[in-house]
DNA sequence: CTGAAAGCGCTTACAG
DNA sequence: CTGAAAGCGCTTACAG
């Protein structure tokens, strides 16, 4: 028994206008005001939404769009991206693209068109389809994880994160050391967390450091580790993410190596998995329901025109755990 | 610039009928057809969805109710879910509770109202209320994860597995044996696995069983382990869920006990972390993501009103890894 | 095969 | 403070 804006008013006594101005908060008179009140407790009525958007041409629904479901990252980010928009009465969509860089760009589209109030990427990387897609859709875009000039971003403090892993490391005594990597392409993995930790180690010239570069997923971070601990030339191997370091420890686990006791692994991301196991795993922890959380306060204040910062830079945090020996 | 139906029609010199016919696939002539064609080729024109479900009184969204993002299972289901939804041209739409029940019973009446084509509840348990709310917003509703006689299920085969896990725990020669479970009102991962498990030992009289109750986390589950392990009475902890096993591999690390060598340990799920970590944990696999599939696809199925099997049990497979001793 | 008209359930000036 | 009317962009009988 679905009820409209009609009924309620004919129950109420009132025009469908008055139930309306209720209904967005407009000024109605107390007896009324009673009146529509009953008349909605008893007759449950909700209103359409579509009608309601068709009539407004917008609605309270925020798009994300998301390269992967199953990430510790993403489902985190999403999480407070989650929590943050249904405190304030927006709802969110998922788009999951499972890592296709057309399906991102389509999605842009179709969120558009489906009169999203607001889009938000999980960026891994920003083409030029990307920024014509967000030129042409007119309505707030947001970036996390990557940053932009042209886009509001939240990020992670990638640079500083990898600057503070790469001083640990040295603290810790680590002269031979090797820093497994990912492409360059994804500017905040690939190249900040590498130059903030080149950074830490310019100064000194008794520091033997070699790069490597692998892919984000265990088995290839497992292969590309099994060939680097076989020469045992390094004291340490740095992983560009925690998924990485765990392909490192089994690698080393399949060696018959120790951790750390024959060679150490620091990570970046803070995912739960490496306080779970053991050795845990020493790691820049980042902040990604927080960063959702952010996000999504910006976007509300975009769609709002209320002015906004471009640049959200998130905090880290060095959590240091048995994955790392003092040499 | 946004185009209506009016414009194409007027471009195409036709009348509006005749422009959502042609969209909607009706009878149209060849001519008319092309000079439709073109004026949407020319404008980019594409059909305001808040209008069509305004009128059509549907959409093509299947709103997904989830417990929590945060885990593999959800995460592995939901991913299931999309991709077969999305081949066949639907769209899935993910609202989260954050596990709390009421937001759960609000969820399937807020989807209901927005005009999702059907619900599927990635259920925990089943209560009067979820029963109430889904008899009476009148769209399809497909459980996972949990059965129930009256709505159309996919659920892991938990009862076997319990059963397979029982058997391969006594073959390894298990004899003094503790089962770590979950609460008994979640049917299928609190009763099934360990009735699964129970009828495996039951024709037996040399074993000695211990059953515990403990949380979800983790670190409910080390809690719980660390007296477990205290009594150093068992030789293998049976555990009703991953988590519940790395919670104990925690605890028997605390401990300075050695896995397999000092206790043994088990799963259910086949997560990914069961896999990545040493010891490598025995589990029983469910297949989280071909669930999924199959619940889009049966959700589909009901939409269009043909006939679906109320149950549909997923297989699952034992995983043999190093976290189990021959005794 | 095609078009004119009514209607889906709301919101929004406008008038009172 | 309140109501009548128009309109948002579609779809759907109905007639031709």
């Amino acid at each position: 028994m679905i009820r409209t804006i009609a009924d309620i008013a004919k129950i109420a006594g009132v025009a469908k206008s008055t139930v309306s101005r209720y209904l967005n908060g407009g000024s109605v008179g107390e007896a009324t005001k009673k009146k529509i009140e009953k008349a909605i407790q008893d007759t449950g009525y909700t209103p359409n939404p579509f009608a309601q958007s068709l009539k407004a041409k917008k609605t309270n629904i925020i798009g994300t769009i998301v390269p992967r479901l199953d990430s510790y990252a993403s489902s985190q980010t999403l999480i407070g991206i989650d929590e943050q928009l249904k405190e304030w009465n927006y709802q969110m969509l998922i788009s999951n693209t499972s890592q296709d860089l057309d399906r991102e760009i389509e999605s842009i589209y179709s969120l558009a068109k489906q009169k999203m109030a607001g889009i938000i990427l999980l960026a891994t990387v920003i083409t030029d389809r990307h920024l014509k897609a967000i030129s042409e859709i007119h309505i707030p875009v947001l970036l996390i994880g990557q940053e932009h000039e042209e886009i509001h971003s939240v990020i992670h403090d990638d640079y500083h994160a990898g600057l503070a892993i790469g001083k640990y490391v040295l603290e810790k005594g680590h002269r031979k050391i090797a820093f497994l990597g990912v492409t360059e392409q994804d500017i905040a993995v690939g190249v900040k967390r590498k130059t903030g930790f080149q950074k830490a180690l310019e100064a000194r010239d008794d520091i033997d450091v070699s790069y490597f570069e692998t892919e984000f997923n265990i088995p290839a971070a497992q292969a590309a580790a099994m060939k680097l601990l076989d020469s045992r030339e390094h004291s340490i191997i740095v992983c560009a993410t925690d998924n990485i370091a765990i392909g490192v420890l089994k690698a080393a686990y399949k060696q018959g190596l120790s951790i750390p006791r024959d060679v150490s692994v620091t990570g970046f991301g803070g995912y739960d998995v490496t306080e779970a196991i053991h050795p845990g795993i020493t790691t820049a922890k980042f902040h990604y329901k927080e960063a959702g959380k952010k996000a999504a306060i910006n976007m509300v204040e975009l769609i709002q025109e209320r002015p906004v910062e471009k640049l959200t830079t998130m905090n880290f945090e060095i959590i240091k755990r048995e994955s790392v020996d003092t040499v």
